[in-house]
DNA sequence: GCCTGTGAAGCTATTCACAGCT
DNA sequence: AGCTGTGAATAGCTTCACAGGC
């Protein structure tokens, strides 16, 4: 996005990045520190500093040249990028051993970002309150959320219900979702789907930790000094 | 990989992709299906026909056109391109929520890779048995791991210590990281993390399911897997 | 006819390289 | 001198398009 009129297309890896240099510049602001250079930014973030600095050319803020980025205003600049105006809805579908570690684990972590409710078939935990939210039963994912305009569902549930599951939140006004499941789950369009694909992500570790045959293809190494 | 000699360089999308393949064919396997086209296999993995007939080449399997892939030969060929000979050994650090549900998610998952022990500082926890797997306490790491000849690592850790626990890994001759840190750790060269950044996802994600201004920048979804 | 295998084209993303600033 | 901002070049991935096989 231009300062002026002119629309730009912003690529998704680099929403991403976008999310972790907002993480570095917490960081930064609690060490008290007030600017930091696009090398600094690449290194917390694993990222490049070219890469760091066409990122944040896209939110129209602009650092200088001899004191980097502010870290307030950065940080001020990809919230305004990135957030919406009001907190966003969040429900999570599936209390399993995964929901409950990723209730805990994003608890409190982004204040535009709510974990409204939870759902389970299983009858011992709905009613309940399970690590500070409320667990529902299936039945009333609909009702929970169409009251609570909730925008985006995370999926735990087992990848047997993935694509029913998907389906029912769609039609409940869903408008993305982060996908746990090992499904390649179907949407319509306009529905962005997040996988996280943990079986997937462990398999390639295992493939790249392998003792490959003569060190070849994994490298490419051109002339470059230092590590990244 | 061709079949005579040449050695040609396999992306780490491709890599992937296999992974989500193979599962394909597992799945269909269960359904009793000998033989599967590209479109099917792209249709359950959320790739594209193109893409399926493209990674596979990388294997050296071919396909018959007309009755397409060998669902047997396929998963056997994918086998012996991703997986080493022998089991790999994978240990986790850090037995919290998500810990605890990264154990039950892989017990058993796939054949080639074995979580064989997990670590933690907590007192309540080394020593006992969780989720099936042994628990030891941080100090017996180095140990644990060249006993095993473990090769893999998933840190579950708080993120204060991500790099610290990094560093030891590598150190006791872990090879690849499968990191669900958000942090971004600092290995040597020649070893491999992944990178699980659940925070990051949620933000895309959230970023997506907002309401635009005017509709605009969102366009052109390219890696839309509902494709249509 | 509809499939596979694959060179070639087309895109996207990253990296280079350098002007301009302070 | 060392940084930012950014066109231009490059590398990497995906899609097209079509030959060849059953």
């Amino acid at each position: 996005m231009k300062k002026n009129g002119k629309i730009e297309k912003v690529s998704e890896k680099t929403i991403g990045r976008l999310s972790l240099y907002r993480r570095a510049m917490d960081k930064l602001a609690k060490e008290g520190r007030d600017f930091a250079f696009s090398h600094e930014i690449a290194h917390m973030s694993g990222a490049t500093p070219d890469q760091v600095r066409r990122d944040i050319m896209v939110l129209g803020y602009s650092g200088s040249p001899n004191r980097g980025y502010s870290v307030a205003e950065l940080s001020k600049s990809i919230g305004e990028f990135l957030d919406d105006l009001d907190v966003q809805k969040v429900v999570l579908v599936g209390v399993g051993n995964l929901g409950r570690a990723i209730l805990s684990y994003f608890t409190g972590k982004r204040p535009k970002l709510s974990i409204i409710a939870c759902f389970d078939n299983d009858t011992e935990k709905t009613g309940r309150v399970i690590n500070g939210c409320r667990c529902y039963p299936m039945s009333q994912l609909q009702d929970v959320i169409n009251e609570n305009s909730a925008s985006i569902a995370i999926m735990a549930v087992p990848f047997s219900a993935s694509q029913e599951v998907a389906d029912r939140l769609t039609h409940s006004g869903i408008k993305g979702i982060l996908n746990f499941t090992p499904v390649s789950i179907k949407v319509p369009h306009g529905i962005h789907v997040e996988d996280i694909d943990m079986t997937m992500a462990l398999e390639k570790v295992a493939f790249y930790s392998r003792q490959k045959p003569q060190g070849q293809l994994l490298e490419r190494r051109t002339n470059d000094k230092a590590g990244h």
